[in-house]
DNA sequence: TACGACTAGTTCGAATTCGAAGCAAGTGAG
DNA sequence: CTCACTTGCTTCGAATTCGAACTAGTCGTA
C-alpha cells in the first residue's frame, strides 16, 4: 500500500491550489452577479437550477442537499426561504411518507430565467474565455471522473462504523 | 464582440459544474480532516499555509484576505482567533503605518506540520488518485492560466461607478 | 501646507451555516 | 406484531461570514 507521501510535488500542488482558487474566485464573482440580478445566493441559485433541470421540476430534500453539497439543516433553512419567496413549494412525497418533495414554481422558473443570462455571462468571461474549445473539453474530461470518484468515495468519518465489508 | 449566448453547451456546462462540485466536495472532505487533526477550519489552514510558505513567515492582512478570497472583516475575525490560539502574531508594518503584519509562530508551524500529512493524504486520495501524472499536469496547466485571468479581471461591480456620473 | 481621494483594518449588526438532538416513518429479524 | 435500527427532515444553539460604517494613515496636487 502506498504510504502517504510527506508532501506533494509542485505540479500536484499547483493543480490543487489552482483548483481551489479558481472555484473560490468564480463563486465569489457569480455570487455578486446573482445578488444584483435577482437577490439570490449561490446556493439558492444552485437549488433552483437543479429543480429547473429535473424533468418533474422537483427533488427530495436529501437529494438536493447532497447534490449541492450542503448540510441538511442548511437546506431546510434555504428551502424555507425559497418557499417564503414563492419560488418553490414543499409537499409530501408520493411513496415515502417522511420525505419532502421540493418543486420549483412558475415564479421560480421566471426568476431563474431572469438571472441566467448574466450568470452565464460571468462564467463565460471568467472561466471559459481564457480557454480554447479543446481546453474546455479537456477540463471537463479531467474533472468529471474526479467528481465521480469523489462522489463514490465514502466520507472519511463514515468509515469507522463499517458493518459488513470484508474488513 | 461576442454577445452573451443564451446558454452554455453541454461541454461547457460539464466543465463548470464539475469544477464547482469537485471543489465543494474536496473542501468539505478536507475541512473534516483538519477539524479532527488540529481543530482548524479550512480558512485557518489556508492562512497558516500561506504564512508558512512566505520567506518571512508573514503577510499583510489585505494580502492574506485577497490570497484566500475572503472578506477583510472575516480575516480580522480569523486573525483574532489564530492569535488567541498562539498560532500567529499581529504587529505593525515597517513602512506603512496603517497596515498590520501577521506572522506565523513556532506553534503555528508546529500545528501546520501536524495536520499537513493528513491533509495531503485527503487531497491525494480524492483529487489526485484518479488522475495519471500527465493528467494532473494537464489540469494544472489548464487551471493556472484561468486563475491568473480571474485574478487579473476586475470585479464586475467595480466598473460601473468609475467616475462621478450624473448622480 | 492643505485638501480630497484612496487604502488598511476594525467594529458592528444581520444573515447564514453547521452539527447535535429530536421526531416521525420505514425496515428487518424474531 | 414488536423491538431495534435506520432514514428524512426540522429545530435549536453556537460559530462564522459578509457588507456597511468608521478610524487612521498615505498620496497627489495645487
Amino acid at each position: 500500500m502506498a504510504d502517504s507521501p510527506p508532501s506533494l510535488d509542485p505540479v500536484q500542488l499547483g493543480a490543487y491550489f489552482a483548483l481551489i482558487e479558481v472555484a473560490s474566485l468564480l463563486r465569489h464573482a457569480v455570487e455578486q452577479q446573482l445578488r444584483e440580478a435577482g437577490d439570490l445566493s449561490y446556493v439558492q441559485f444552485q437549488l433552483l437550477a437543479r429543480l429547473g433541470d429535473a424533468p418533474s421540476g422537483s427533488h427530495r430534500m436529501t437529494d438536493l442537499a447532497d447534490g449541492v453539497v450542503y448540510s441538511r439543516s442548511g437546506l431546510t433553512y434555504q428551502a424555507g426561504l425559497l418557499e417564503k419567496a414563492g419560488l418553490v413549494v414543499r409537499g409530501p412525497s408520493a411513496d415515502d411518507e417522511r420525505s419532502v418533495t421540493v418543486t420549483i414554481t412558475g415564479a421560480g422558473r421566471a426568476l431563474l430565467g431572469k438571472v441566467l443570462p448574466g450568470h452565464i455571462e460571468v462564467v463565460n468571461s471568467l472561466l471559459l474565455e481564457p480557454l480554447s474549445r479543446d481546453q474546455v473539453e479537456a477540463l471537463a474530461g479531467l474533472l468529471t471522473p474526479v467528481r465521480d470518484h469523489m462522489r463514490a468515495t465514502p466520507p472519511r468519518s463514515a468509515a469507522p462504523r463499517r458493518r459488513k465489508d470484508g474488513a
